[in-house]
DNA sequence: TTGACGCATCAACATTTCTTGCTCGATTTG
DNA sequence: CAAATCGAGCAAGAAATGTTGATGCGTCAA
């Protein structure tokens, strides 16, 4: 099993970020039931259409949703690769390293 | 199987908070390879003592590290349990509800 | 007891993030 | 064509976050 995808901390922390804000995860929770324009979720939240817009933006930069364009609608799906992502990420983080402290460099901070 | 931490979105952004953000991420690295203390983590991250004791103390608020005191030296270890519920976040996001959108109620935003 | 070390904390500043209101282009309907 | 709707993007302000350097307290060694 490959978790090459650890090795890069700036993708976790852009995932980790995208997640980190309570809009977001509503949204996120929204879109669990299946694709959704933004019309639907402004009335589901009570949010602002433009907050929407910046919170929607910001989860399609992170690649945690997609978006598709009907007539003049948006739809909004998740991307579940970014979970698994997300998943794998925080399954490195609570494991031990394979051989010795920081030997997988997993985060090459410095001090190789 | 329970998700009941599921249920608490202010918890889940506390947590995704505390890991997006490098510095902390690469502290997290470190401590895989067990218990450190803050000279050591300053050692090996090459940063300064002050912005160290402020991202532990972000991450312990998070309930993802804790610390322990020996004589004049602090030592960090990680908290297994954080690492639990955020998968547990993970994967109730990329779950589809049980029955019909937003039956889970996991983020309680509106719209009951 | 004096001095060095380890670390938390504070103040000040720079940067980032979020919100709100507005504007604009595209699409659809009358 | 005109009016209405959907939604992106920008500007400005407020709030949160991270950095740096200084200070203080407890611990240990000489």
């Amino acid at each position: 099993m490959k978790t090459a995808v650890a090795l890069d901390p700036a993708r976790a922390v852009g995932l980790f970020h995208a997640l980190s804000d309570e809009t977001r995860l509503a949204i996120l929770d929204l879109l669990r039931g299946g694709e959704q324009c933004v019309c639907d979720l402004q009335d589901a939240l009570g949010a602002a259409q433009s907050r929407l817009s910046f919170h929607l933006r910001v989860l399609k930069d992170a690649g945690i949703v997609s978006d598709r364009k009907e007539g003049r609608w948006s739809y909004y799906t998740l991307e579940p690769d970014a979970f698994a992502e997300a998943h794998d990420f925080v399954r490195v983080l609570a494991s031990a390293p394979k051989a010795g402290p920081r030997s997988l460099k997993v985060f090459g901070s410095c001090c190789g």
